[in-house]
DNA sequence: AGCGTAATAGGCAAAATTGACTAACAACCG
DNA sequence: CGGTTGTTAGTCAATTTTGCCTATTACGCT
């Protein structure tokens, strides 16, 4: 949980604020922190004495809001936590991995323009990226290591937009999807063979 | 769900399978599809008319097995959240973003240090997945795309690599983390000046 | 003054996900 | 032949996550 680490930092909070900061990272995005999440999150946490309600006011009828501080306990499991997180590799799910396992079930054509397409987003995100590398906007007003995301996001893409165009390519070529051995009569190659001539279809 | 295109390609199949194949694409990695979820999801898919029961047979007094196939409305829906999946990009939520945006609250050495595992541990990850594209077993016994996926792997995984050395390197320059305006009284400026001195601290 | 919209706080029920558990049978092993 | 290990098939309770809902104040516009 990195909510301990926004409470951690940002000191007394209560749950609306937390919400916003993580929104304004727009860190929806790549940590899975949606807007109900972080109530509960809090309340567990202090549950489990990392964090520690500080007080609960309340600003004419509306919901009272609960400030929420950190514990030592709490600070010492932060960083246990931030540490595995820096030294560990675990590689993140990608939904497009399961769309590609299933490669054989696309047309051809269709396969290739989706990737091609693919490439061409990614150029379009890496513009925007560094477009705001170079407003001083962002040097101005946000810490370096902002940037440096905005670095790691454009390194990794780069990478995949040629991969995309090579395959692309490669799938119209019209590579056989299966090995030459591959026992005809199962699941996939029937499959293929469907793809191949009409598109997919059902039975 | 993926479980769906599972069933699809398998036709009549029971849990167990879909179970075992997930595994051999060691897919839980790069899905959300624990064995328990597998059970839960053909009973949904099943409620919502996608598929549909073949048949429950029982082999001695083991568990019962149901088996399911796809269903034509089934079939539909694949080709729809495949499309999705295919035209869509939605960047993939990421911990190590989470972690990195904390990087203030780490030692400039301890970070730095952990950057060039992290490109250690993905160079070896390459290493491993070139010595799979290299193998015969890979290319008699598995569709191509399988390659194909390794090949993006390496793609994506070399850019970050080149990324951490180079951030890394930025980091144990000394490089301020903060904007020269920014007013050192606000959380972040607290933080860095006592990771600066003594690593992070509590209190 | 009146009206629509946005921001402020948070709650809650339902869905998804996990991970540990069961319990029968097969297979090996000295 | 007794014991151990492995495979088969799936269940279940508990935790997480999601998405949408409520109700009040503030703000801008005409």
């Amino acid at each position: 949980m990195m909510i301990l680490g926004l409470v951690r930092w940002m000191q007394p909070v209560h749950g609306y604020d937390v919400r916003r900061e993580l929104l304004s990272w727009s860190a929806d995005k790549w940590a899975n922190v949606a807007p109900g999440s972080i109530y509960h999150a809090l309340r567990k946490l202090t549950e489990e004495g990392l964090l520690r309600e500080v007080a609960t006011e309340q600003v004419g009828a509306r919901p009272a809001r609960t400030t929420y501080e950190i514990t030592p306990k709490g600070s010492e499991e932060f960083e246990t936590l931030l540490r595995e997180q820096w030294w560990e590799y675990r590689p993140p799910p990608d939904p497009f991995f399961a769309a590609f396992s299933f490669l054989p079930a696309m047309p051809r054509e269709e396969a290739a323009a989706a990737l091609r397409n693919r490439a061409n987003i990614l150029r379009a995100s890496n513009e925007s990226s560094r477009a705001a590398l170079n407003s001083d906007w962002l040097h101005r007003t946000k810490p370096v290591h902002v940037a440096w995301f905005f670095d790691l996001a454009i390194a990794r893409t780069e990478g995949e937009i040629a991969w995309c165009e090579r395959t692309a390519d490669l799938i119209e070529s019209g590579v056989p999807y299966l090995p030459p051995e591959f026992d005809a009569n199962q699941g996939w190659a029937q499959w293929q063979r469907d793809s191949d001539r009409f598109g997919v279809r059902d039975e």
